[in-house]
DNA sequence: CTATATAGACAACCACGTTGTCGAGAGTAA
DNA sequence: TTACTCTCGACAACGTGGTTGTCTATATAG
């Protein structure tokens, strides 16, 4: 029998597993007209979604604060990945909508994950991926869609 | 047959599964005497390593300059988890060892990864979770000791 | 002895998070 | 209507952790 591996490598190699995955999409996306996506923007984009949000409740989608987010707004919008409109039945708000551009990146990082992981499935069989998905969800109960990653390393 | 999950959803579950982890252990870790570690200090305490090191060389185990290496330094010298002395052979010089309280909390790190770990296992089965690792190690099969983490995400 | 390379200290700056404050607008109750 | 309260977004100040650039002291090679 096979004796097991340290604990602390497991922590590592996901940690791995999701830097190579995000390092290839970013790789990809520059190839395909997006040179300028941080991982970072991605996960705020897709907090921004297709309907659009307001700077305080994409601070609280991502887990931080609104002033947090209002400069990551403010980044997006200069790269043309984000506008900003006047919400005609509040007057207080300011509706942030992603741009033809933003939507496209979204697409595309959609494809390239969806391509990444066949390179994945390909590599380890399609069963063994499935198997890992579905282990990882059992350990992982959450919602996937949540994106406050963001600033939670460092901590305070 | 069941139809094959979106391609966004392993990075994500991965990240998951390395925060549960990591927010565990520190959970675990201030629960037993060492309240003020953060995640990047594991990583720091990990790439200076029983036989210490210098400025320099951690900022290159970090994949960091020699100056954010140093200010991690002063940070935990001032925590009491390292020490600096002066290399008697290279005047230059200056050693970073782990105090008593250092090493203690690697010590306490790998055992409570372990015991993570076998939660896990529990969950999982033995079977399943060593597929996993193994299957990560094959997909990742750079030295899964590398603690270049910090700063990586939020990019330029 | 001299030239070059290296270690570490220091300053300035930038990115990204925080808290605190503020004015404008919306909602509600007297 | 008026007054009170809440919400949204803007702005300033600050902390942390990264960067580049510069400087001194010390090793080391020629």
């Amino acid at each position: 029998m096979s004796s097991d591996p340290p604990g602390w490598e497991l922590p590592l190699r996901l940690l791995q597993g999701f830097r190579s995955l995000i390092d290839a999409l970013h790789a990809e996306l520059a190839r395909r007209g997006h040179p300028d996506l941080r991982p970072v923007h991605g996960f705020v984009m897709q907090a921004v979604g297709r309907d659009g949000t307001t700077a305080v409740e994409l601070g609280r989608r991502l887990g931080v604060t609104k002033q947090a987010a209002a400069k990551h707004i403010e980044t997006l919008e200069r790269a043309g990945y984000l506008t900003r409109t006047d919400d005609p039945d509040d007057a207080r708000r300011k509706l942030v909508q992603l741009t033809g551009r933003g939507v496209d990146s979204l697409v595309l990082s959609a494809q390239i994950f969806d391509e990444l992981r066949a390179g994945w499935a390909a590599t380890l069989g399609v069963e063994r991926l499935r198997a890992m998905e579905d282990d990882l969800r059992a350990v992982t109960p959450g919602n996937p869609m949540r994106v406050d990653a963001p600033g939670w390393f460092a901590g305070s």
